[in-house]
RNA sequence: UGCCCGGUAGCUCAGUGGCAGAGCAGGUGACUGUUAAUCACUUGGUCGCUGGUUCGAUCCCAGCCCGGGCAGCCA
């Protein structure tokens, strides 16, 4: 940041650093002189002096300000510290003489910073997820959405402890990508042509080979295959990185645009990738637990009450297992009438999933070893030619969190496999070549980072956990 | 994309084919080491939009827009 000099507006820097919410709660002693700066969530007037309730969103909770009314700012500011304001506090931290808290802060002056009238949109209480999304420039000062916002930023840091503790080294995988068959969903266009004057071909069709790349280009669906290139090199890797679907998806767990955790490994089978899906989300539970505690009681207490001993549980027990074929076979036996009935070779519709994680096991399950038809090319074909070294980990209340695989390392059986998808071999020459060149057994997973933010805090939308929700139809802020 | 539910004050909602309602928020005053403070009074409305039926529509009908739930696709 440019520095000013000479400036008569230069404005002399505090005397006093700020010290955070958070800090001045969990002091140990009382503290002579402190700066407090941050944005009123409440004020109770009495008589002789006001309680101002401050957050900084540097945890959950606020601290109690006492401004005596003998304050030389108090008669000109007190009134316009309204709910919303941002103000700026120094004073002394003392123990309180209420009841709700161990320290408040005795102010010595006060000023407002920016006021917030009485059109500020949010209030102390009452107000639903749907209203919070339309206002999704101020909802990180709710309560919830500062919870789950502080969170999510632990939980960004511990993806990067749990990998980096164990070396596996992190790569960044285009964003931009010009292969466009992962067969992943549906891609978004990356084009710089006019939409309304595109060149042509003397075919008649767009000439994108025109377009910026001299061909076409798409928002990646996934890390993966690049991820492969770079496990083939330094062993254990991971992405961590946005991902876009243009999916007409409209539900509670589907985002055009959300962020994904891809580690692959060499040297590394189906039961290996399974091991980590299940201690990376151990892992992270535990984080969030020693680290986001009042955060997480917080949602216990409102957003889902029975989180905690869900979490709590879901740590004890070791993930269950269970075949694809298993899985058909007790879907089947449990004498439930489905919406959708399977038999072996079918999809697992989502009633199942929720059967088999939310009441058959009553825990997050693996299933494996799907039928090839059902799977993408890349994925290792088993001893018999009928399933695939596919994963699937099952999470109550959500489905599926991590989809993995054991890849295929075989050149000919992947060429083979990259026939019947009807996949040019040209456009995947540099794949093809990473079993030509030193090939090795891998395997990886792509784990959404808003599924599990969803499944930690027990929010029950991604669009609430996200900062700005890209979904079909909106594209706000 | 399909099926279902909803749209009334800033927010959460009730309501009726015939004068538009409550709680909270906001304002004024009182009271109090308060803490979702309390008490009294009070401001506040294109009843989503367009059209139709009707003497009269916020209410009934149609179309559209927006939000939500579920399903499919997946992470």
């Amino acid at each position: 940041m440019p520095r000013a000099h000479g400036c008569a507006s230069f404005r002399v820097p505090p005397a006093m650093s700020r010290t955070l919410v958070k800090d001045a709660l969990n002091a140990t002693a009382p503290m002579d002189s402190l700066l407090l700066q941050g944005w009123v969530r409440t004020r109770r007037d009495a008589k002789a002096f006001s309680f101002i309730e401050v957050n900084d969103g540097s945890c959950l909770k606020g601290i109690q300000v006492i401004a005596d009314a003998g304050l030389p700012s108090y008669a000109d500011e007190i009134a316009r510290a309204h709910t919303g304001a941002s103000i700026e506090v120094r004073g002394k931290l003392v123990p309180s003489k209420g009841q709700g808290q161990q320290w408040e802060v005795v102010a010595e002056s006060f000023r407002i910073v920016g006021e917030a009238d009485a059109t500020y949109p949010l209030q102390k209480k009452g107000h639903t997820l749907e209203f919070l999304r339309e206002i999704a420039h101020l909802r990180p000062r709710s309560n919830l959405f500062g919870a789950v916002f502080r969170v999510r930023s632990r939980l960004a840091f511990a993806v990067h402890e749990f990998f980096q503790s164990r070396s596996f080294h992190y790569v960044h995988t285009p964003i931009v990508t010009a292969s466009d068959c992962e067969g992943a969903g549906e891609l978004f266009r990356v084009t710089t042509l006019d939409p309304s004057h595109p060149p042509m071909t003397e075919e008649g069709d767009v000439d994108f080979g025109k377009d910026f790349f001299g061909k076409k280009a798409y928002l990646t669906v996934s890390g993966q295959l690049e991820g492969e290139i770079f496990a083939c090199a330094l062993s254990n890797i991971y992405t961590f990185g946005p991902t876009f679907r243009a999916e007409n998806s409209n539900t509670s767990r589907h985002a055009a645009e959300f962020w994904m955790i891809e580690p692959e490994m060499a040297f590394c089978d189906l039961q290996g990738n399974m091991a980590l899906a299940e201690e990376f989300v151990k892992h992270l539970i535990r984080d969030a637990k020693t680290h986001c505690a009042a955060d997480l009681e917080f949602f216990g207490k409102f957003v889902d009450k029975e989180l905690l001993t869900r979490l709590d549980f879901v740590l004890e027990r070791p993930f269950q297992r269970c075949s694809y074929t298993e899985a058909i076979a007790i879907i089947n036996a449990s004498g439930r009438t489905w919406e959708h009935p399977v038999e072996w070779g079918d999809n697992l519709q989502s009633e199942h999933e929720r059967f088999l994680a939310e009441e058959h096991f009553k825990c997050p399950v693996t299933v494996y070893n799907y039928p090839r038809t059902l799977k993408p090319f890349y994925m290792r074909v088993n001893e018999g030619g009928k399933t695939v070294a596919a994963m699937d980990l099952l999470v109550p209340g959500i489905g599926e969190i991590i989809g993995g695989s054991q890849r295929e390392e075989r050149l000919e059986v992947l060429r083979e496999a990259m026939a019947h998808h009807k996949l040019p071999e040209k456009e995947y020459w540099w794949y093809l070549d990473l079993r030509r060149y030193g090939t090795v057994p891998h395997a990886g997973f792509g784990l959404g980072f808003e599924r599990m933010l969803m499944f930690v805090t027990g929010v029950g939308n991604i669009r609430d956990v996200i900062p700005f929700a890209r979904t079909p139809g909106t594209a706000e802020f």
